[in-house]
DNA sequence: ACTACTCGCGAAACCGCTTTCACGGCTTCC
DNA sequence: GGAAGCCGTGAAAGCGGTTTCGCGAGTAGT
């Protein structure tokens, strides 16, 4: 069992019968140290079951081995499993790493809150940004040289690296699948337009359409808000200005699960009068009725991602923007 | 703007006029210092913009300010929102109390896996275990003086408090609803019967159903795994072996859906041959068709128990057990 | 053979905060 | 009036690593 106090460098250099510069220089894989010696460093630590104090090192080298995840928003964010994936993919990459997550779920509000403090107390050693509202706090930490990530194509060019799902290239697939099943009038379903993601899944939407020879009525673009109440309401409305609509892409598969209520409950049938794809591939997306085609997008990825270019900052490797690509699954409602 | 270089006590004490013990004994609220030298503290604390160092005062009390959140498993257990809305209360709960939260999503396996060592290594001030594969780890921690959590009834008496949703009581309102409604022949689909829940949800069942004066035939229980196929399989198996079955108790929302599905394939219809109440309030209760009666669980709550029960032992107060109530949402599948 | 470097290694300063310990000044009690 | 006790305070010793600096030995250059 392990000994109740935990050894320190002066136990292991003792023993090892070197200095504690020399522990330190072997444990932090300094290669100018002497094969035996560090031989003898390393039995040493293994008699004594030595393990690192972080607290202390992290005092002594100034890095933490902690970043930050920060949800700027309140709870309800999380209940949505889409973050939670996220989350779960940052953690795992990060974990490999020697690193750890720390949780930051609340507000961001002022530059001078909780979370804004604790970002710059120089805590962690970098930070990733999951919902994000406003640019003020990234742009100071930006400033103080803190790793920083971003999730989602941030609206302003902010010169931070950040990791996104091609919401273009899926939005498009998805709309080109309906025309190819020979739907004449699509409509959309979008999400909130003020975020990146939305007007970028509206735009491949439009180019799709476009190619098509055809150009989209304005009529037939409706701004939701991701929930299912809203794809159920503007599917209604869809139906309801065009009386011919044949397709319908919504931006997230709870919307698109709205959508197939709202013409099911209008007499239509999905997909024999009206094909609907969704985005997400959420588990919903499968126990729909009928199942949902939709475009999947890896979840875990895009966590990952976004683990993986702070750890290249860390490294002092060039970080680069991530698209990760999608994938139109065919299932039954389109 | 913030300096570039962060103040220190030093700093603070030849700005107030004071040694660097009094400003910690201020900052730490010891009521010892005259008013006047405190205020000075404070004053100079707030013009030079001081934020304490947290890693140096970690070091120096052996306080982290950190909390582990540990999941015993791979990164699936994320893509199911409970979890992570369980995680979004605690650490709602923990932020307000100046604490923060470690995410670690990992096979905790051995004593000796990495997660073990890092909550061993006095890098956190206490650990919350979410699914719990096996006990040796927790009993070892606390054997260290450890403040835990464990969401989730153990199936040993631990002597570790924990934070559970009443799953007897949600189960056996469900049942009784059932059987108010009329129904005469009710089956349960269980979770995995290995966790405490699953059991404690089909005692429920078994308690409401011997008290309606009918003894449950072992043939009305299935044990499902809370996918939404094995609720679809199990409904189906139900109805061959009791065609006058007219009400199952899903032991979550998601099979209490497959169930719905496999009924109406086979010409039942749901709630008028057979009436279904599933658990948990997930999101798709609501987008169920029919929307699902269900037995709603406070998720957020369940996270913020666990995080008031860790606070409670870092305060040196008793830690008792946390069971929380569970509420019968009647919509409209039963 | 003598200076000039390099190289491995240990002594010691240091990171920034906490906490013990002891001291000077007061009050309290015989 | 002197011993005893209390209180607010500062000096200084940690907490457990990391890192600078410089020393002595070994190698090389001339």
């Amino acid at each position: 069992m392990a000994p109740l106090v935990r050894p320190t460098y002066a136990v292991i250099a003792k023993t090892a019968g070197v200095s504690e510069a020399t522990v330190s220089r072997v444990l932090n894989g300094d290669e100018s140290v002497h094969p035996d010696r560090a031989q003898r460093v390393r039995d040493a630590v293994d008699d004594l079951g030595y393990k690192k104090n972080r607290v202390a090192s992290a005092l002594a080298s100034g890095r933490t081995g902690l970043i930050a995840v920060v949800i700027d928003d309140e709870l309800s964010v999380f209940s949505d499993p889409f973050w939670g994936t996220v989350t779960s993919g940052v953690s795992r990459v990060l974990q490999e790493n020697g690193l750890h997550t720390v949780l930051m779920v609340a507000p961001v509000g002022s530059l001078d809150g909780g979370v804004a403090h604790y970002l710059k107390s120089g805590e962690v050693d970098g930070a990733i940004f999951f919902v994000l509202h406003s640019d003020a706090l990234v742009n100071n930490l930006k400033k103080q040289g803190l790793p920083l990530v971003i999730t989602g194509t941030p609206h302003s060019n902010l010169d931070i690296p950040f990791v996104d799902t091609d919401n273009f290239g899926g939005a498009y697939a998805a709309t080109k699948h309906l025309m190819a099943q020979g739907c004449k009038r699509v409509g959309i379903i979008t999400g909130d337009i003020g975020t990146t993601a939305a007007k970028q899944r509206l735009d491949g939407y439009s180019q799709a359409y476009r190619e098509s020879g055809q150009v989209p009525a304005k009529s037939l673009v409706c701004e939701g808000d991701y929930s299912f109440e809203s794809g159920k309401k503007h599917a209604a409305a869809l139906l309801a200005k065009h009386p011919d609509l044949d397709g319908i892409f919504a931006s997230n598969d709870l919307m698109a699960m709205g959508a197939i209520t709202a013409l099911e409950q209008a007499g239509k049938s999905v997909p024999n009068d009206v094909r609907i794809v969704g985005f997400d591939d959420a588990l919903i997306a499968q126990t729909s009725r009928p199942p949902l085609s939709t475009i999947r997008q890896d979840v875990v990825a895009l966590g990952e991602a976004a683990g993986s270019l702070i750890i290249a900052q860390l490294n002092g490797q060039e970080a680069v923007p991530i698209i990760l690509p999608t994938q139109l699954i065919i299932r039954e409602s389109a």
